[in-house]
DNA sequence: TCCTAGTATAAGTTCCAACTTATATTAGGA
DNA sequence: TCCTAATATAAGTTGGAACTTATACTAGGA
């Protein structure tokens, strides 16, 4: 429950080509939301408003994370929320694939370990999954 | 790129819980349109027409294949217009996940040629987008 | 040939989500 | 303390997509 979210709403987050756009972004590395608001604004032609509303729906989706840096907030995508879309795209892995489906899963939730074990425990209180 | 669709394409009509239950369906093996309407009707509440449509939507994004068989249409999960989707959450792989990620995209692409070896030209020329 | 089954398309309605502008909130500096 | 910067929220509009019903299309079978 305390989960970032489900596929469901991370694919209906990812429906919107913005949202989508803000992800490839927040795939190369944090940014600050005024950053964001100000390459995706261009972008897209729209206002800082509709960007933080954007970012509302990514985040309540699971599929950021938000770090508060004095009056910054620091946005970043979020692999476990990611890992969730994965997840449900596995169920149409070819025929036969079970086995490699299954060595898959058990690599992504290692490097998940991994990446949370590598962090300090405030940066991680946030989906508590 | 006689391809089916773009991610772009593919993930706005994944973007509806209707197509993606639609989805969740075909990947359990192919269905003909009425079944389809059936099954999804009953769950969601919706008529024939309202998923003929979602049917084509997922046609265009290159997410499912069709085939007649006199008057009825057999459709079925499209794994290549599936792999593009993958593809585009590849990006977000772990920092260091690159070998991985090749090995994976080798194996589908194996698959997929296989795939396609096995079935006769005639059921093949669909896309050609 | 006509009828029926199976499916797609046409045309119109309705509702929601993506926007807008305006304002609230919060943190820090002068 | 007040001002400003950075961001989020409030409130209202509107275009489009997901429906609806009605109808067209197409392939067999009687």
């Amino acid at each position: 429950m305390s989960d970032g979210g489900s596929a469901e709403a991370a694919f209906d987050a990812l429906g919107d080509p913005v949202r989508r756009r803000i992800m490839e972004l927040l795939g190369e590395g944090e940014r600050p939301a005024g950053a964001v608001a100000d390459i995706i604004g261009a972008a897209f032609g729209i206002s800082q408003p509709a960007v933080s509303q954007h970012l509302k729906v990514l985040r309540e989706a699971g599929l950021v994370t938000v770090r508060a840096e004095g009056t910054r907030r620091f946005y970043g995508a979020d692999l476990d929320g990611l890992a969730v879309v994965r997840a449900w795209l596995e169920r149409f892995a070819d025929g036969f694939a079970g086995p490699l489906d299954a060595l898959e899963t058990e690599l992504a939730r290692g490097k998940r370990e991994r990446r949370l074990a590598d962090r300090p425990a405030r940066e991680r209180r946030r989906g508590a999954a």
